[in-house]
DNA sequence: CCATGTACTAACCAAATGGTTAAACTAAAC
DNA sequence: GTTTAGTTTAACCATTTGGTTAGTACATGG
């Protein structure tokens, strides 16, 4: 047996299932899960259309494996954070690093996801059916501790999140539209993350204060 | 010449161009303009596939026309408010009430927004190619104006409307996420959103403060 | 009452699209 | 060398989809 090496058509391991993978994430985080062509991603991918069939069954499923990759990259990170034993200033900071750096380098991901999820939101509810909602509890504990030592003004952690994630979340979802509103084209773009970057943490803590 | 009257299969007026437009409005915003179904809207709107062609010769200005309704509904409101004379508290407080407002009438209007945007860019450039940005000279004189008096943070005008903005649209945006991610079902959201309108506006002014 | 322009529809069409099939090629097992 | 099992493809198929066409119905205006 040799241990993944070279092979004439049927390139190494697999190799080809994986470049379908990456080529269906590319064309579908662009053109969305209806717009997507499964030729288009035949020809991304370097291979024959029947070829994505045989290793995803269908679009549908093919859709779903993309979908869950997305998602699966960035949420448990955020969510582990959140669940973790840091203080509460120390995971706004890290929430905001994390999530910046990572859409930063996957733009294209927060408007997907979101219209994905507006679109098919039967998918949403059959993959997180059980066990996907966030570690709440922690937070909640450390909202509270807070409120009562009147650190900070009472809240709960489900709009304490919402508040922080839309605050990094929406300015890539909506990124074509403020590249035009604003004039934030290009390089100007990660400019205006870059100073997202220096101020939101500190932001949303201050607007906790009592 | 009669001025706009009874007519027997050509219904009324301009009724079935209407009829056309909302149901446009519903499908498109259900199922995203690739996920439309010419034919569905022509269900929808109780009409034959071949009148849609007639008032609006093909999908892509169906589209044109939907999305276009679709923000002047709500855009030239909030513009209005950023640029008037009002004071910076008031504004936030206006804007604040002014999307929540709306958006809980609209539901489905911001993932719908965000997802053409993604999907379809060159359709915003094109729409805003000319005079489409928001009036945030007067916003940002104010907000100087505060920092000069020490009784805010200097913060960029574009920063300071896409944090409102942001904290306002992402939950309505991601409402299929958080309903199953935040158990926030039916009911649950209009509760979710309720309380965010009692705090929001001081929660955004109080992250200014110096 | 006939001509006219507008609104509307049934039937149709070509292209695109997701999916299938049968065969070919490859590497390893015997 | 032959078999076997996993990959990969060219060709094909049924259906869907946006779009067109030819014609009907009808109110109006001459």
């Amino acid at each position: 047996m040799v241990d993944k090496q070279e092979i004439v058509e049927g390139e190494a391991d697999g190799a080809a299932e994986e470049r379908i993978l990456a080529a269906a994430h590319a064309v579908f985080l662009k053109r969305g899960t209806y717009g997507a062509r499964m030729q288009e991603i035949a020809d991304e991918a370097g291979v024959n259309k029947a070829l994505l069939h045989y290793y995803f069954r269908s679009k549908e499923r093919l859709a779903e494996a993309v979908f869950q990759h997305a998602i699966g990259q960035i949420m448990p990170r955020v969510f582990g954070i959140v669940g973790s034993d840091l203080a509460l200033e120390a995971k706004v900071h890290a929430v905001v690093e994390a999530e910046l750096e990572f859409f930063s380098a996957h733009p294209y991901l927060p408007g997907y996801v979101l219209a994905e999820a507006n679109f098919n939101p039967e998918r949403i509810q059959k993959m997180f059916a059980r066990g996907g909602a966030p570690p709440l509890g922690k937070l909640q504990e450390q909202l509270d501790e807070a409120a009562a030592t009147s650190t900070m003004r009472p809240m709960r952690a489900q709009q304490f999140l919402v508040n922080l994630v839309s605050l990094l979340v929406f300015p890539f979802a909506a990124r074509p539209l403020l590249d035009v509103l604003l004039g934030t084209g290009g390089d100007g773009f990660r400019d205006f993350i870059e100073e997202r970057r220096g101020y939101l943490a500190e932001f949303v803590l201050r607007g906790m204060r009592p």
